[in-house]
DNA sequence: AATGAATGAGAATTCATTCAT
DNA sequence: AATGAATGAATTCTCATTCAT
């Protein structure tokens, strides 16, 4: 079972394999019904190595989501492009996050689904990585609403909660688009019935969901009950 | 802890005491990490009641979820304003929406953290309730496409991706509100730094920011990369 | 479930019912297996009632053991032609012997293979009605030997011991006949391929296969090894 | 309780181990009552250690029927002088039967009383061995009955029959040699009283109580009731 | 005569973790 | 660098039995 037998492996190859192990498992079975047993024999070694590296199962899984962490702040930092206006680097943003997330999506599930609901210890680690990012895009439209003209219009805080539901929308997108489910058809793009969009089609139809709507704020146009 | 000692309780009432206390352990814990032992003790009664009554851990946790969808799909049902235009019917739901979650923050996160991180077979029965909202905010887009007079412009299967965003934003939103993480200000609305916002204040900043991104899209505007 | 629901019903009667039920239900299970729910139920009755009547589960089995022993008993006592020859009267006897055990395929269960499994407190009930059989057909034994003249030949306790295996053969034979195993050919009498044998044929087989042999013996021929 | 204390022992020793104490433990209490934490005592290790090895109750109680199955038949099979007569043949296994019985009574104690009273899966295992058995005294009656030069007279089926019979005659015999009641005085042989009877005294007896009446039958000699 | 409500005590099974080599 | 052997501490679930009416 596991990877094929090759004993006296280097720690740092061995530790990547242990953890590249418990993000599927993680991912998978959650924190709880995750067996260390099971990490180590889909990592193909043997538990007491597992303890020996990586010391714990909480340790294990703090060490993932921030490793998974660092990955998906790393990749969509690099995807932004840098000196373009504000929607090109939201869009651009997005679009590394779409394709990192459906590249790794048992990262991403790791770090959305499990890490948040396993307690308060491992939720305040994804929490930071998640502040970063919404510390990004709060930057990107206050920014776009100095190009725009209206910078006293909207108050820092609103523009925080925009920032924070738009990278909420993002993650529920992301989530959608890796789901496995066939509830019928995928909304997006050209490419065909039922295929999971592109990391750019998705972040087209984010920004075309909010980005006009931000626009239409920051033109002081609110929607009103009555 | 739990109920004061109350013996000899018809089985009905006995039955809902212990669904509240396993929606309050489930939420916390998450559901492999509650124990039937806390349940049992938080409802004030014995472990083999509610086996007696509620068969198995895994049983419970599905009539939790059973119980809470229906309460969540009701609740927005009663809010939505039959008779009003389209956009007042989203924003009255989503109010109700807004409401209910806020109102019962252990049945929201059953549903929406935990339920669907425990297997399919949990999956599936929050996938119908929301599938259910989702049908019915697909109804209302298209109603208002076609008040718009564009009823050819938006694909039928854009407008259910539309929805599907709509909705996961506000899942989001509603999860933000209600963690009790105290991460920064909360941006809603007039009621003050790190205030929960009102369900009025979270269904107008969604409306804000969607809607009239929506009514820009059903125009034919659309945002573009380039 | 159960019988029919009829209310106030004479103690006599339910504890038959109560008892039927229990004999049914222990030789199904065995008696840790079986479970006083099941056989309340089976009952038709509350569990409170089957207590109130018979105490624990451990009466309630002792008492199974006991009716069930005295009607084999009975049944064997009323076959036998008292006035006949000793083989006959074996004979007679043998054949309401595996009549009965026929009838009563659960009763014969409950005593021959889950009372002598179930501690010493059981066993004894079944061994002392065991005793009583094996004493009377000592008896005959050593009245056929007695009426072919060779009382001097036959140690007591030899007779004692080929009452005992004669005995032990007819309670194989009535397990076997019992069997509702369909693993080949049953091999008595004239009633045709596969079909259970009647309690005369099973008599008729044993009465040949040991009644013959201890003719022998009582003439002094032996069967050595070499 | 138990072993001495002896850590580190290789896996197959304690697996050996473990499964003495199982077939001690359940041939004194019967599979349900059997507890795997007595059993774990027992065998002078802790319980997780047996679950590892032996995977479940059920699995263990199987490995022990197996186990004992196998042993069994491997003793009565090398105890049979297989260039004797016929009825030398049997007496010989019969010796081999009685003196393996003799030996483990906790290992026939399962086989005969536990196995085939705690469920079908269970009693088809020992059905197996039990027919093997059968079909080699088969074989042995129905060359005896050549020898004899009758072989018209008893059907194939009617040679089954007694061939069942003599088992479970054989079968009960041992029982009761084995049985650690003081019911009264043992019957066999010369050892005195109450002294349980040598493997050759049990196969004596038996051979003297059936083969004599085969011998008989194969002449064509019946008893009749009339 | 009869039952709905309730539990203490245990049973099987799992799992994170360590020890000795 | 690596592992076979081993366990303490839960956890789910069952069952005989009782109480109050």
């Amino acid at each position: 079972m596991g990877a094929a037998k090759s004993k006296r492996v280097p720690r740092a190859v061995r530790e990547r394999q242990m953890m590249d192990a418990a993000v599927r498992t993680f991912a998978r079975r959650g924190y709880r019904a995750a067996s260390m047993d099971e990490i180590a024999e889909l990592a193909g070694v043997s538990k007491p190595l597992v303890y020996l590296y990586l010391n714990s199962k909480e340790d294990l899984f703090n060490a993932v989501i921030r490793r998974e962490s660092v990955a998906l702040v790393a990749a969509v930092t690099a995807a932004v492009e840098r000196d373009a206006a504000a929607d090109r680097q939201l869009w651009s943003g997005l679009t590394g996050f779409f394709a990192h997330t459906a590249e790794h999506p048992d990262g991403w599930a790791v770090l959305h689904q499990q890490a948040r609901t396993q307690g308060e210890s491992f939720a305040v680690e994804v929490a930071a990585m998640r502040a970063e990012i919404v510390r990004f895009v709060t930057g990107l439209i206050a920014a776009a609403a100095k190009e725009a003209g209206c910078a006293g219009e909207l108050a820092d805080r609103e523009v925080a909660g925009l920032a924070h539901a738009l990278v909420g929308a993002a993650e529920s997108l992301a989530e959608w688009a890796n789901a496995r489910t066939a509830d019928g058809a995928s909304a997006f793009g050209p490419s065909g019935e039922g295929a999971r969009p592109t990391a750019e089609e998705a972040a087209d139809t984010l920004m075309n969901f909010a980005w006009s709507g931000l626009g239409r704020l920051m033109r002081g146009e609110r929607w009103t009950p009555a």
